[in-house]
DNA sequence: CTGTTAGCGCTTTCAT
DNA sequence: ATGAAAGCGCTAACAG
């Protein structure tokens, strides 16, 4: 009965030595003491802590919390656990703010899902090992992202299906990542893009993709507020599906990104790249699908098949 | 330059007896070289990780997050790290399913706002510090929540000051927790029981209530196929505020709720529980506050002040 | 004022 | 097939 056998035993050391009846003595002993080994001790003799941090900007956005399940299922399927970061979204840090985390030895990695671009390289966190989560960070390799062009097209097939033939696109600029700015921000945006659009007069489009579900909010008030009828006047489809949209005046269709399977992916590349050393960037491939709902029509000047 | 000094100078040891110039040098080199104390041996020998464990039981609730959001600030302000575990919907483990992050020493308390009912108090998870957060656990002692019947009484007096005299909550049942219905499951319960009232002739209620945003979906969409006008026929109060509301068919009014400082309260609960034994409840004394928007309007037919 | 010592609970060579 | 011993990086009690 002691103690560096029965290490070797609940590790199923590979070259296990022991004979059938210590391998069960121990077994039922630790059973019936309700045995757990200590993590931490564990963790400080092989220099893994068996978790993640996750840095995240903004928690109330839909859109993070499938992506943040999705990772949080992976990590605990493959025996690590995760906390997470709130990044605040006024003055928020550079990543490299985070490094101190595996540092420290409370993570083994880092996913990041707040990117504040820098000049060049981030040198301060590239020794650290981390992937960027849905965004392209300032080091190459590093990263996990989706087909955003497909969603696009998934859009643009869908509406020039219908007969459209001018269509715009609502979205957060894209120097400055759209967690940056505020959610009734967002909304304004969206408002003031859907204004300038209407006010532009002449050549509207008749099919309108928007980035998020708040710039979507905003859209729509605008429209409502010019008297535009969805899906009758134009067109909205929405990138950020979420079950609300259901729900809406008139249920908004949108474009079903597998963002669990962002977050799961993301987790996969991270342990990767603490075994070894970083690879490629991962592009998820799982299949975008867009959610059908009414405010979608063909334009109102359609007359039919082309 | 040896290390246990080391120690004292950098963890402000309250005997502290060094030499200034010693310490200075400390400080100095700590510096320079970017020292991190590892958290590792550091919670090893002082049997404190730095670390919670949240439990939360769908991510996608807009609720949730405003709680996390509040839980994780007060946390990172008193130098606690705050991992995520994710309840899975169905099949739902008891809390006592999360003992072992805190025998294992992963962290030092548990923040549960899952809670399926158990039969008697739970002993399992009664040895492990613990707070039950918007939800009376089987123990006492260890809860943390808001005052419900001061929303509740908010909801009335602004409807009845209003005129409105027959008034109804919808709300999920209570025996068992809301959180264990899917989503989907709650806007259908929304939606019957807003048929239900409806095919109930007679006195209908001219103002209602709604305990969550997804209940809310389904009795407006529920109200809206009955061809009742909101706030024509019947005034919408959500107790569950969200920033989208504002941009509904018609916007409407809610009751909002300190989840932020419940969270923030949550997290120096545990604290306290950490460093002594369990005391009393606590409950949230932050002020509620209601949204005015579009759906609520005095009853259909009142003839001005009583 | 500062150095020495003894662990925290585990894993992992190296000897039996 | 198992025990002994060293050590992960730190802190705390005790000497000097």
């Amino acid at each position: 009965v002691h103690v560096s056998t029965v290490s070797r035993v609940l590790n199923g050391d590979p070259g296990l030595t022991v004979r059938p009846e210590t391998i069960e003595r121990i077994l039922a002993v630790a059973k019936a003491q309700g045995y757990r080994p200590n993590v931490l001790a564990r963790a400080l003799r092989r220099h893994r802590t068996g978790a993640f941090a996750f840095v995240i900007p903004l928690l109330r956005n839909p859109i993070w919390a499938r992506l943040q399940g999705g990772a949080l299922q992976r990590a605990s399927e493959a025996g690590y656990v995760v906390m997470l970061m709130e990044e605040p979204l006024e003055n928020p840090r550079p990543p490299s703010a985070y490094r101190y985390l595996v540092e420290e030895s409370r993570a083994d990695g880092l996913l990041l899902a707040t990117a504040r671009r820098q000049a060049g390289p981030d040198a301060a966190v590239h020794e650290v090992p981390h992937v960027y989560v849905n965004r392209r960070g300032p080091d190459p390799g590093n990263n996990v992202i989706m087909d955003e062009a497909g969603a696009a097209r998934l859009f643009i097939d869908h509406v020039a299906g219908l007969g459209h033939r001018r269509v715009a696109v609502i979205d957060g600029p894209r120097d400055v990542d759209t967690v940056y700015r505020r959610v009734s921000a967002a909304r304004r945006y969206g408002a003031d893009s859907m204004r300038e659009l209407l006010r532009a007069g002449g050549e509207l489009p008749t099919a309108c993709g928007v980035g998020s579900l708040n710039q979507l909010f905003g859209v729509l008030a605008a429209l409502r507020s010019a008297g535009a009828a969805v899906p009758g006047d134009i067109s909205v489809v929405s990138f950020d599906e979420d079950e609300c949209l259901a729900f809406l005046e008139v249920p908004v269709t949108s474009v079903c990104m597998p963002l669990a399977e962002l977050g799961a992916a993301a987790v996969d590349a991270l342990i990767a790249r603490i075994d070894g050393p970083a690879s490629s960037d991962v592009l998820v491939r799982e299949p975008m699908s867009l959610v059908s709902r009414a405010s979608v029509a063909p334009p109102p000047d359609y007359k039919g098949a082309s």
